[in-house]
DNA sequence: CCAAAAGTGTTCAACCTACACCCATGC
DNA sequence: GCATGGGTGTAGGTTGAACACTTTTGG
């Protein structure tokens, strides 16, 4: 999945409203806000049922038997296939009538969910977590039924959602910002290497401001969890800019 | 309800599953964190059960028609009749096990509460709220029924707690931690007038290290959200210190 | 007058900000 | 050589820690 078109993944719909209350909770949901950096932009991954005009987080449920917090890990797994995923509870979206949502009713009934419609729109109190990705590859693993949308949207350009989920991810930036400070958490929105330029607009796309060039670099060194490599020349007309990588070693007691 | 003394609430056991359950949300709960602070110490609000040498934290459950954030006032409001409370969710205790735990399902039985030991010993995911009271005197208003045993602990002398709520109790002092250093909540545990000394004495008991007398005071004064009004004087054979208040204000623009 | 507690001042280092200057590279 | 982007240095202000000094009060 490249960055700029949209892809459709398939969900399953042979289950129905027994199945789902004999397996799972029946009224804690998970929504995931998936962050992702790339074009100098943070974006967030969101759905759209075809039957709809408005996306929303993806999200999943809670087998009886499992962990909350590996109920999310499964989730993303199961969505993206991928598993080291930085992965953090930030919110309980807990309002009676947060899963009252016309739109959302009407696109469920349209797509053909009625068999687990009523479970779906039951109400829910969720447990959000969000997850950073360096990678907006996605290996796509469901293999069954019906096509919805999947799309990597930049958070200063969200469309209209469906539930409280707007809110969802406001409290999911804030949170990410607060983090950024504490721990050293942008290593899992970069590649390995990257250099300080780069460094500087994800920091930038996250807290939405432009920061000072040479304060920044400063601010960075001094934190004493970067190797300098070589140099990399991307053939521009200017000075090569030199490699860096998070120092392993370092950044452990830096991860709370 | 003095600061040394235990106390006993009564809590109500009419009650039978099928009332729980068609009631209330099935598996989620809600349990609560009070902070009081007295006696130059930070202090836990505990129950035991009479049948049972482990302590717990209060908790309850959520209406069908309730918000989550809802419940817990309630809550709080039905244990302790305070209202003006402050109350921040801070974490969602969702292990599969939680609630597996061999002293609690003893203490339950014992206890008499045949009708709904199923529920609560059922696995429940549990949303987490820490609550700042100004005043261990509680108007307990709960007037049916069963005995239980109510305590302030200072936080440095928890006893054996059932469940997972000894995690649950260092998650929250690791946040209160966190916000008083970005929010002015401190208000919530102190009267309105207090000494710098007092206050002083609450950051110590709060983050459980000394601090320097001077650089804290003027770390204090420098955030311009205090008044300074007279002196008091305790009798004691040295210089009086200044009462202060909160600016009301100016704290609003603190509070988040 | 002394001890104890509270308030104020001084110093030093760390850090942030702004801004200037230097280096490498392609056209 | 010059525009562009990257790296480094410096001056000024702010903050916080450590510690010394002063003020008030009772014995």
């Amino acid at each position: 999945m490249t960055t700029t078109e949209t892809f459709h993944i398939p969900i399953p719909v042979h289950v129905d409203e027994t199945m789902m209350k004999e397996h799972f909770l029946t009224d804690v949901s998970i929504n995931s806000v998936l962050f992702s950096y790339h074009d100098e932009k943070l974006h967030v991954l969101l759905l759209r049922l075809t039957t709809s005009d408005h996306f929303m987080l993806p999200g999943g449920f809670i087998k009886k038997e499992e962990d909350v917090d590996e109920a999310a890990i499964r989730n993303l797994e199961e969505m993206t296939g991928l598993d080291q995923i930085y992965l953090q509870q930030f919110y309980v979206a807990g309002n009676a009538g947060r899963t009252c949502d016309p739109n959302a009713l009407d696109a469920f009934k349209k797509f053909g969910l009625q068999k687990i419609e009523q479970w779906l729109t039951d109400r829910k109190v969720s447990v959000c977590y969000y997850a950073l990705v360096n990678s907006p590859e996605l290996q796509l693993k469901v293999n069954e039924a019906i096509i919805c949308e999947i799309k990597w949207t930049p958070v200063e350009e969200l469309p209209p959602l469906l539930f409280d989920h707007q809110m969802v991810i406001d409290k999911a930036i804030r949170r990410l910002q607060l983090d950024m400070d504490r721990k050293v958490i942008s290593t899992y929105l970069l590649n390995e290497t990257f250099t300080m330029p780069e460094l500087q607009k994800l920091y930038e796309a996250v807290y939405q401001e432009k920061l000072t060039r040479s304060n920044f670099q400063r601010r960075m060194l001094n934190l004493d969890i970067l190797e300098r490599l070589g140099k990399r020349h991307d053939g521009g007309s200017h000075r090569a800019p030199y490699l860096y990588r998070f120092n392993p070693s370092k950044i452990e007691m830096v991860l709370n």
